[in-house]
DNA sequence: CTATATTCTTAACCCAAGTTAAGATCGTCA
DNA sequence: TGACGATCTTAACTTGGGTTAAGAATATAG
């Protein structure tokens, strides 16, 4: 299978992409690959792409001014969109940084052809309306996990629903997204064993 | 001015809805006036309507299987949309309470009436895409509020971007959309008399 | 204006996460 | 294999929120 039709498999299991939409927008999507470490959008410039990841994984994350740490926000993974949304749709600079945390391949599409494919098919509209949903989902979910459950039951939820991020990340990555300290994980990590 | 001009002016102000497109929508617009605890939408209810509050604040809540706690998640006040946004556009059951703290007013509109005007007018596309994106800042803003602020924080900043609320709520509730217990909320006014 | 309910604060104690620094473990590559 | 860097854990101590229950302040209604 190539990569094209990974990619056309993958947007239509989402959104329901057939060949013909597709076709549409085939000379518009670009390949790169990344580095570890490398970004995809940094603090304060505009995010003017959005990627579909064959391979890899990225974070996004803040820094918070006062304590000059990095904190995770979000983690995308194989065959998921990347992308910093409200920079995106709205054209204004990014608040965060978006990196590559390994070796990473991306098909990508600038802003405006897609804009452009929304004109001309409404299966492409239909995807903007899954993405904007898809991003309001990961916004909530973020949301929901710090509102409503212990740092405990977040780290045994992202074990369970994202095994491809624990399995890939080192802990102290995982316990920034949590919300909590590299020590504090080690310590719900201890009292589990007992469970 | 009449309630319907005042949403007239709003919807124009918020999405540029001028005076035709807001005439196609004027026959589905309904009035409804709710007591102090009665229900916008409930747990388990798919939200059919989208409402325009002319006057009073709403609070959405989750109620925590473990404690059995009320946690408060969103409010609405005056001149603002109400509604259950995931349920809303995926019409799936919804998993908050929306109840009316106050009397209010609110003027509404059925999800199959609005998905017919998104057809008839771009401006009512126009309109659902900033739904989307309001719906989206709201939970990221919230998430960011959790993942980024310390309780005083968020407290400072609930007082500074949204008075209304502040002003109309009692402090538990301000306390629960903290995320913190009353006693807390207390602690941390007291801290802040010596600065 | 008092009685009553609602809301807010306080106190005492507990517990989990933050902080800092040291040391253990793991991986990797020369 | 052995040494270095990266990652993870642990310890000791601090801090702030949770919990419970009591009491103070504030509204509201009769």
């Amino acid at each position: 299978m190539t990569e094209t039709q990974v990619l056309n498999y993958a947007l239509n299991q989402f959104a329901g992409i057939d060949a013909a939409a597709f076709e549409l927008s085939a000379p518009y999507w670009q390949r790169k690959t990344y580095g570890k470490g490398e970004f995809y959008n940094e603090y304060k410039n505009v995010c003017k792409y959005l990627g579909f990841i064959l391979d890899g994984v990225f974070r996004t994350y803040y820094i918070d001014d006062e304590s000059a740490e990095e904190k995770n926000v979000f983690f995308f993974s194989k065959n998921q969109v990347v992308v910093a949304y409200k920079s995106f749709v709205t054209q204004t600079p990014c608040s965060y940084y978006t990196e590559s945390m390994t070796e990473s391949t991306v098909l990508y599409i600038h802003i405006n052809h897609l804009t452009e494919l929304y004109g001309k098919s409404h299966h492409w509209e239909r995807f903007g309306r899954l993405v904007a949903e898809t991003a309001f989902n990961l916004a909530m979910n973020r949301a929901e996990e710090f509102m409503f459950r212990t740092p405990e039951q977040r780290y045994l939820e992202l074990i369970r629903n994202h095994p491809d991020i624990f399995n890939n990340v080192p802990l102290y990555h995982i316990a920034s997204y949590l919300g909590i300290q590299a020590p504090s994980l080690s310590r719900i990590r201890k009292r589990m064993v007992g469970k």
